[in-house]
DNA sequence: GCTATTTTGTAATAATCACTAAAAAATTGT
DNA sequence: ACAATTTTTTAGTGATTATTACAAAATAGC
């Protein structure tokens, strides 16, 4: 009898955090699909029936995961280029962290949003429908922080937002894509730095 | 008994290059893994011992079809690119024409290189190799250009040649994930217009 | 027509997949 | 100590996977 925090039955003997955690890196490693529930369970340290029992199954697993990504790795990095007032510099520092948590030493596997999910059998609609939320997501982040940059006067009233957006958008993507493909940090980096030059030139602000 | 042209035994009742195009088209649509071999028969109109006679097993049906993919989309447009002698212009071009590409109305997946093969199981390393070996080659494409550019003297003598080819690459490979999203082609250009900028700018060259 | 050769369709193979039925084990409250 | 409840472990489930054994069918050369 330890307290009655817990409920009546047996105590569940591992930690559903770091389970989840796990289980996230595996996703993030080997995607979806090639993720067998027997692989998760291994990494989670557990049997199939706590796993579903305590996750649902394993879209269901997938998706909690993704969204613990989502806030442990980029909630800080968004908040940061959003709270920058300057946009040239959003822009730069935000390319740059990204660039550091795409091959960070002990996951680099590039972001899991983008990655995790391509390749998806047409039964698991909910997933690649929860990844591409996220996308679209980052898309509108952008979007919004450059239409304040218009309204600052830092970029030319007539710049087609959409565009730009999806063309940070897009080279963010492309960057995870070489992160998989096992650049060094250094080079991730020296291409981020390259972000900046999407925006409008200089003169046209 | 026709002509002598064709071996002894039993004529094949199909011809090869259409279903090698049919099996593209499901790679490209479903990637590697979810295509089951199943699904590529059927959209073949082959049994699947004809599929292993004539291509040997899956993968090398999807090397094989991935090969006949980049030759059959890809090598015009990057032989324009590397003959159009202003650079500004050949990438220009060269973005527009893969927007086009990508979101071609027939096959609006994407790129093939890019998004076949994102999510696979570690046993089918040769085809991870293969689609990886084709990234490696469109940035290769990217740097020679614009080394040539530096030589022209349309680039500044210090431009770091493979961050700069590494950005144009990265921007390439997430139009792709853009155009699997589901954007309008129109919006697709327009993104890809902004490549141009990723250039050092006119200033400086 | 006969033999050799190759392709065909049918049907099966073993392996792996996500998922679960069932009973033992560990807790709480009485 | 006992009942109620939840998690554990074990051992399966049926479905799907890529791949192939086998025999019938269709051709070429003799």
């Amino acid at each position: 009898m330890r307290s009655s925090l817990q409920g009546k039955g047996r105590p569940r003997a591992f930690d559903r955090n770091e389970a989840l955690e796990k289980a996230l890196e595996v996703f993030w490693r080997q995607g979806y699909e090639p993720a067998s529930v027997a692989a998760l369970c291994s990494a989670m340290g557990i049997n199939a029936p706590s796993l579903y029992a305590s996750f649902g199954n394993k879209s269901a697993l997938f998706i909690e995961a993704l969204d613990y990504y989502e806030q442990a790795y980029w909630s800080k990095p968004a908040e940061r280029f959003l709270g920058e007032p300057d946009i040239a510099r959003a822009v730069e520092n935000f390319f740059l962290e990204a660039a550091e948590i795409l091959l960070s030493p002990d996951t680099p596997c590039g972001c899991m949003v983008v990655l995790a999910a391509i390749n998806i059998s047409s039964e698991a609609r909910e997933v690649s429908e929860a990844v591409r939320r996220l996308r679209f997501a980052t898309k509108k982040m952008f979007a919004d922080r450059l239409q304040r940059a218009v309204l600052d006067g830092q970029l030319a009233a007539d710049a087609d937002i959409p565009a730009l957006a999806g063309a940070l958008n897009a080279f963010l993507e492309g960057l995870s894509i070489q992160a998989r493909d096992g650049i060094l940090q250094a080079e991730l980096k020296a291409m981020a730095s390259h972000a900046l030059r999407l925006l409008p030139s200089p003169e046209a602000r």
